[in-house]
DNA sequence: CGCATCCTTGACGAAGGTCAACATTCGTGG
DNA sequence: CCACGAATGTTGACCTTCGTCAAGGATGCG
């Protein structure tokens, strides 16, 4: 019996292997026995790949299942009336979606491929029906909710700082640890969001992005070309991000 | 055979009934038979009251158990190295906390309460023992997980707001619709955070609260006296959340 | 190659932070 | 019950940070 997905893992997010996955242990729980194995492996599916700038779901869709990100990366979005999006999250390799959606069965953000996207499906109705026998997927399932629940309660404290460049920091930051706990390397991360989209998540202006960017890279505690980002310095990071830097000056014109 | 909490509705939030609390799912589930309602029942218990600057949990401190509010309120917070505070939540009767502690068995943030609180408290080795014989305790507890992660998904969006005004239009929106979720008034509300909670929440200065706050008042759009608030215009507040209010001018000085 | 999209930089003004003074509320003890 | 002090809330003056507008550069795609 094959294992359902079985990607490599390399230096830098891209394909990513199921020891690594977020939702292993409900795929491949410690000590299952082989016919919820093969169960499984037959519920477990792989949609085609998302394009660039594809939709996954949108807002007010029902829920099919749950996401798990092979390869890619997809942001998560809202839309005002007048078209005007806010991204709201923003998933790596490993990393689940949607599962906000699981009580009321209908989705409440809009998520779309930032790249090629591979991802690993289980439709809820399978979940469902597998849940009711097996506790040990429900357990897990609990597990991961709570952790994405910390991981929520980590970017509402980011998200409360009150300046830019702490703001700025604090997404490398973040971005960098979940790297690293997918095994990818912590300070060369892709950050496949634009610019527009970071400001948009932040709250900020896209300029004021561009200018922290271009200030951290001018003070070394960052380098980056384009998207590429290699972090240089993480103790100036984790200062920036800290209130140390609420001094005067710290990003002056020129 | 009594119910374990028996509260009273009424129309600002103090006491909340079973009807209305976030756990009564889990506390008594749809169709349950009289040997788990009495199991649940001898689980469930009730902490002595919390006053006003008592901490329930710390950052680090292992979780003991599920908590719902009865009555009082919450707030949740971090601290740097400096001791200053960010408030990250704020929590209302018939809400949960401590959920994101699941996984881990940790706590992260720092649950202060705001006034005199009453908890119920669910023991987590209570609670894995009954969850392993009844799917459907777990599956409850997967909704609510899922719920919480939908209201952060929220948070998220609120805290990326561009301008002060929006934020706190959102804060006083939600704090509104959830008090409203609960049988509650939905125009009057008492936000028992301090001016200094909200801004630290917010990403805001205390001042800059004070004058959003005194700017909302002036307009009609709420009233209030201390932090027992009233909103006049649901309206307006959504059209301050929303784009449209970035135009000049809107918070003149006097 | 040419267009579109994204990124970057500059100049300027407005939003919001900081500092300071004062008002109000609340809790405590006389 | 009042008096006092501490904590909290409010307002003003001033200045920094950041958003806006504008222009130009880089990158990618057909």
């Amino acid at each position: 019996m094959p294992l359902a997905c079985q990607a490599k893992i390399t230096d830098t997010p891209t394909q990513i292997s199921c020891l690594q996955c977020s939702i292993n242990t409900i795929c491949f729980p410690a000590g299952l026995d082989l016919d919820l194995r093969t169960e499984l492996y037959n519920v477990l599916n792989h949609p085609p790949a998302l394009e660039r700038g594809e939709v996954l779901f949108r807002t007010g869709a029902t829920m099919k299942g749950i996401y798990a990100i092979r390869s890619g990366a997809i942001k998560t979005y809202i839309t005002d009336e007048n078209g005007h999006e806010q991204v709201t999250g923003y998933y790596l390799p490993g990393e689940l979606l949607g599962l906000g959606a699981l009580h009321s069965g209908k989705h409440f953000q809009i998520a779309e491929a930032l790249e090629s996207t591979y991802l690993c499906q289980i439709p809820v109705e399978d979940l469902n029906r597998l849940s009711k026998d097996h506790p040990q997927i429900q357990e897990q399932l609990i597990n991961l909710l709570s952790k994405q629940l910390h991981d929520h309660h980590k970017m509402v404290w980011h998200l409360g700082l009150k300046n830019a460049t702490s703001r700025v920091a604090a997404l490398l930051l973040n971005c960098s640890e979940r790297c690293h706990d997918r095994g990818f390397s912590a300070s060369e991360i892709k950050l496949n969001l634009s610019r527009q989209d970071i400001s948009s998540h932040l709250g900020l202006a896209v300029e004021t992005v561009c200018r922290i960017f271009g200030q951290l890279k001018r003070d070394k505690v960052i380098d980056f070309k384009g998207r590429q980002i290699d972090i240089l310095n993480f103790d100036a990071l984790n200062e920036y991000m800290g209130t140390k830097m609420v001094q005067k000056g710290k990003i002056p014109r020129i």
